[in-house]
DNA sequence: ATAATTGCAAATTTTTTGCAGGTTC
DNA sequence: GAACCTGCAAAAAATTTGCAATTAT
């Protein structure tokens, strides 16, 4: 729980018991669901209200605690924000996502110079199919 | 009318004046909104009925006529598949979007030899401020 | 003590569905 | 004429809101 705490120090957020269950279940997921976080924490804390659920999500994106992915075709999910920067795998089958580190240098090099438009970050999403599923297919 | 029919000609989809609106509607945008979708062809096309444009939509994207965009914070945008490889500009103050050709060499290099993982495309999603928005702040 | 947060229930918004009548190929 | 598509209205699902009671700082 202390993990999950700190997450919020530098945020005028304070740190009940629900908000820690669930920025906990976001960060042991890695990424996950709006309901599935509310499914997941009803069995440990069956008080937890879904109306609970969002206006956190809400706030923690807000102050930049959580990142929402937007994944196309499906729910956005959502992943703790302070991370070593990253991009994201994402199985068309079973819709997990895996984390990737990409250089990006190259990118920067072509987004620099566009002179309408003045880039801060870029998210890149590879669709495709995960291991597991792909044994499953061929197997 | 002529170009958006074509679209439809390797698909099983009947082009119906509903849904030829709304592919005009799409290509002429360039990026839009279901909801503005619906409401631009109000106007034009005042029996059009939301649940037509909703029908559509999820038929359109199924044979891959249409491609949606998921935006963090914001609505999913449609743009018409069949284009030049392309990714995008997304303007974080007015949410305007802008087709950018990126060279993705370096990308497809890194993912080629990933292990657990196969990956089938990718979409980059840059982040920023626009031109004309800029102005607006900075004058 | 103060301001923020929760849980509930109701309201709102978004999306899906079933079906009768009409249309495209 | 067969299969598909539309529009309507109703249903279902997702999200937001207001407020009284509670809790964190």
């Amino acid at each position: 729980m202390e993990y999950v705490k700190e997450l919020l120090k530098d945020t005028p957020l304070k740190a009940t018991p629900q908000r820690l269950a669930i920025l906990k279940e976001i960060y042991e997921a890695g990424h996950i669901d709006l309901e599935s976080i509310y499914k997941n924490l009803s069995n440990s804390f069956p008080s937890m209200s879904l109306a609970t659920v969002y206006k956190n999500i809400h706030t923690l994106k807000k102050y930049g605690v959580i990142k929402e992915l937007a994944i196309s075709g499906s729910k956005s999910k959502y992943e703790i924000a302070k991370q070593k920067p990253h991009h994201h795998l994402i199985c068309k089958v079973c819709g997990s996502v895996i984390d990737i580190e990409i250089d990006t240098s190259f990118l920067k090099k072509q987004l620099k110079d566009l002179k309408d438009f003045e880039v801060t970050n870029c998210d890149i999403y590879c669709y495709g199919i995960c291991s597991r599923c792909k044994n499953k297919t061929s197997g």
